[in-house]
RNA sequence: GCGCCCGUAGCUCAACUGGAUAGAGCAACGGCCUUCUAAGCCGUAGGUUACAGGUUCGAGUCCUGUCGGGCGCGCCA
C-alpha cells in the first residue's frame, strides 16, 4: 500500500514543481506514517510540513496544493487536510480485505519475505567464554541475539549465527587448573582451591569424574604449594598452570583442559539448543592460531607499518585510526594478546564474504569497538561493515538484593535454572520485550510468581482462542475449510476494521525491526494485536446460523491466528494450540 | 578525571527516529461468566517525560549545562 502511496504523491510533487510552485532543486522525502487515532484516517503524511519552509509558503497552502495535484487511486475513500498541515488519507472498506487475501495466500510465509537487498549477514552472539555455564545475563545477549536473527532474516536477509568460542588464553588455563586441584582434592590431597580459582560446583563433579577414570596425574600438594610461597594470587595460579604443564606433560595438560572446555561446551550447546537457539557454527578462537591466521594478520599489519615495537612488545598503532591508544598485540613474552586474536577474527569474518557482521555485546565491551574498528580499516577492510549492538546488563534480584553473577565465583544464576522456573518461552519472550540498550531490573520473585500474568500467555492465549474456536464450530458441524472464500465484506464493524489494519501491518513492522535492529517491537506489535483480538472476542458471537456471516468471522479469527503464530516464530516462541 | 549508555505513571517498560490529546502491563478501585477458553473484557484513578536553558510551525525524541544511575578507560578475556 505504501508504495502506491508514494508513487502517487511523487507525481503530484513533481507536477508541482513544474508549475513553479515549489522550488525545483528541493528533495523531498516523502514518509507515510500509520496514524493513531482513526479520525486521522489510514495513513498520514507531513510532507507539507517539511516543505513549508524551503517553498516559503504556508504548510496547509501547500498541503492544498498537493491535494489538488493527486491523481486517483483506486484504494483511497478521502483524503483530508488536517491540524497544521497533515494530508490525511482513508482507506476504501474494500481495500483492507486485501490482507485477508494475502494471508490465505502465503500462509506462513506472510511477513516473513519482504524483498530486501538480501544482504549477507552474520550475527555473533553470546559467544560466552566456555568457563562455566551461562547465567540469566547470558540469557538476554542469546534471546535478543537469536531474534535479531530471526527478524533480519524475515526481512529478506541471508543471515548466519555464531558462537565465537573463547578456548584459548588464561580463563582456560585458570579452568583447566581449576579442574586439576579439585582432581588432586578428590584423590585425598590436602590443598585448597585458591579464591581466584572457579569455584563452581560443575568444576568439582567434573574433577570427581576425571578421578574416578585415571588417578595417574596425581601429584603432591606439597609440591604445589613450594610453587605458591611468597606470591599474590594471580601470581600463584600462573605458577599452577605452569607447574601443571610441566608436570602433567602436553598430552596430561590436555586430559584436564579439553574434559573441562569440552564438556561445558556442551553443556552451553545444549542449554541454547532447549532455548530455542542454534548456531549456524561454533568458530573457535584456536582454529584461528592453527590456520595462522593470527600470524597472518600481524604479519599484514607489520608490512603496512600499523604495528611497532616497544617495551619488547609489538604495540597496534590504533591512534592513527582513532582509537585513543595503542594497543598491545604480542606481549612481551611473545603470547598474542586477546586483541590479536580478535583482530584475526574480524578479518576473517569479513573475508568471508559477509556484507555486514553484527556483534551483539554486553555494554561492557563498549570501550573496545574503536580499537576492532581500527583494526579492519589499517587491514583495508570497511569498518562499517562491523555493526556492534550493545545489550545493556539484566540486574539480577533476589528478595530485593542484587545477585552477583561472577562465573569464578560461582555465585549466579543459570540460564537453565530459570528455564525451569519461567520456562524457555516466557523467559524469550521477556528478555526480548526489552529494548537492548535498556537497562533492565530483573526480579526473579517477581518473574516466579507472575509467570502467568506475563505478555506471552497473553498472546499466546489469543492463539489457543482461535484454535479452539475452530475447533468447536468443526464439532457443531460448521464447515471451515474454505475460508479464504468468504464474503469479507461482511466484515465492517470497528472490531474487524482494527484488526484488519492491525494484520496488514505485519510486514512492515517486521521490516522496520529490522532496520532498526529492534525485535522488541514485534513483542509489543503482537501485544497490541492480541488486544485487539481479545476485545473482539468478547463483543462477538462467532458461531452463529447465518452462514456467511460466520465464515467470514471465522476467516478474520484465522487470519489472525496466522500473524500471531508467524510474528511468535520471529521472537522463536512456540504459538500453542490449547493452554 | 575522560568516554559510552540510560533517566517517561507507585513498579516494569512502549512511544513508528521531530508530529496531532505521551501509551501498555503489573499493583489499586468498580463492573462483566447458565454461552465459542474469565490466562479474558469494560471502566475509574494515576504525568511539569530528572532539572534548567536553547533550536522551530511543532521536542519525551536534537543541542548545551546540571543532577542521578550503570559500564568502561590492562602486556585480563
Amino acid at each position: 500500500m505504501i508504495p502506491q502511496l508514494e508513487s502517487l504523491f511523487t507525481d503530484a510533487i513533481a507536477q508541482l514543481k513544474t508549475n513553479g510552485v515549489l522550488p525545483p532543486d528541493q528533495s523531498v522525502a516523502i514518509k507515510f506514517e500509520r496514524t493513531r487515532q482513526k479520525e486521522h484516517g489510514d495513513f498520514a503524511t507531513n510532507v507539507a510540513l517539511t516543505l513549508a519552509k524551503p517553498a516559503k509558503k504556508n504548510p496547509r497552502e501547500i498541503a492544498q496544493l498537493i491535494i489538488d495535484a493527486l491523481g486517483d487511486a483506486p484504494e483511497i475513500d478521502k483524503i483530508e487536510l488536517a491540524g497544521p498541515g497533515f494530508i490525511n488519507l482513508f482507506l476504501k472498506q474494500d481495500a483492507r480485505y486485501e490482507v485477508l487475501h494475502r494471508l490465505f495466500d502465503e500462509g506462513d510465509q506472510f511477513g516473513l519475505t519482504a524483498q530486501n537487498s538480501r544482504d549477507k549477514i552474520l550475527v555473533e552472539f553470546v559467544s560466552a567464554n566456555p568457563t562455566g555455564p551461562l547465567h540469566v545475563g547470558h540469557g538476554r545477549g542469546a534471546a535478543y541475539g537469536d531474534a535479531l536473527a530471526r527478524v533480519l532474516s524475515a526481512a529478506g536477509h541471508q543471515v548466519e549465527s555464531e558462537y565465537y568460542v573463547n578456548d584459548a588464553g588464561r580463563q582456560m588455563d585458570i579452568l583447566a587448573v581449576s579442574v586439576w586441584i579439585r582432581y588432586l582434592q578428590s584423590l585425598g590431597e590436602d590443598i585448597a582451591l585458591p579464591t581466584n580459582a572457579y569455584q563452581g560446583a560443575y568444576v568439582e563433579a567434573m574433577g570427581q569424574e576425571l578421578a574416578q577414570q585415571d588417578s595417574s596425574h596425581r601429584v603432591a600438594a606439597a609440591q604445589l604449594l613450594s610453587t605458591q610461597q611468597g606470591l599474590d594470587e594471580e601470581a600463584a595460579i600462573d605458577a599452577l598452570i605452569a607447574l601443571a604443564k610441566q608436570t602433567l606433560g602436553e598430552q596430561g595438560y590436555a586430559i584436564f583442559f579439553d574434559k573441562a572446555l569440552n564438556s561445558i561446551l556442551d553443556d552451553i550447546r545444549d542449554d541454547l539448543h532447549e532455548f530455542g537457539v542454534d548456531y549456524h557454527t561454533w568458530f573457535s578462537e584456536r582454529s584461528l592460531f592453527d590456520q595462522g591466521k593470527i600470524q597472518a594478520a600481524i604479519e599484514q599489519l607489520k608490512q603496512s607499518g600499523d604495528v611497532y615495537e616497544k617495551g619488547g612488545a609489538l604495540w597496534f598503532k590504533g591512534t592513527a585510526y582513532g582509537d585513543e591508544k595503542d594497543r598491545v598485540v604480542v606481549r612481551e613474552n611473545g603470547q598474542p594478546t586477546y586483541f590479536a586474536s580478535d583482530i584475526a577474527y574480524h578479518k576473517d569474518k569479513i573475508d568471508r564474504g559477509f556484507d555486514l557482521t553484527i556483534n551483539v555485546w554486553g555494554s561492557d565491551h563498549h570501550g573496545y569497538i574503536p580499537r576492532v574498528k581500527a583494526s579492519l580499516q589499517a587491514l583495508g577492510l570497511d569498518p562499517e561493515k562491523l555493526k556492534v549492538l550493545l545489550v545493556q546488563f539484566a540486574v539480577l534480584y533476589r528478595s530485593g538484593e542484587k545477585v552477583g553473577m561472577s562465573t569464578r565465583s560461582g555465585q549466579f544464576v543459570t540460564l537453565r535454572d530459570l528455564r525451569k522456573e519461567i520456562g524457555s518461552d516466557a523467559a524469550r519472550f521477556f528478555y526480548a520485550m526489552r529494548k537492548s540498550e535498556q537497562h533492565m531490573d530483573f526480579d526473579l520473585d517477581l518473574a516466579k510468581e507472575q509467570s502467568n500474568d506475563n505478555p506471552l500467555y497473553y498472546v499466546q492465549y489469543a492463539h489457543a482462542r482461535i484454535c479452539r474456536l475452530v475447533t468447536t464450530a468443526q464439532e457443531r458441524g460448521f464447515s471451515t475449510g474454505n475460508l479464504a472464500q468468504a464474503d469479507f465484506s461482511q466484515l465492517s464493524n470497528e472490531h474487524e476494521n482494527t484488526l484488519l489494519t492491525l494484520l496488514s501491518r505485519l510486514p512492515e513492522v517486521v521490516n522496520k525491526a529490522a532496520a532498526d535492529y529492534e525485535p522488541h517491537q514485534i513483542n509489543y506489535y503482537l501485544r497490541d494485536v492480541a488486544t485487539a483480538f481479545h476485545s473482539y472476542y468478547n463483543t462477538s458471537k462467532f458461531l452463529q446460523a447465518d452462514a456467511p456471516q460466520r465464515d467470514a468471522m471465522l476467516a478474520l479469527c484465522s487470519a489472525v491466528r496466522q500473524v500471531l503464530k508467524n510474528g511468535l516464530g520471529i521472537l522463536g516462541v512456540s504459538a500453542p494450540e490449547s493452554m
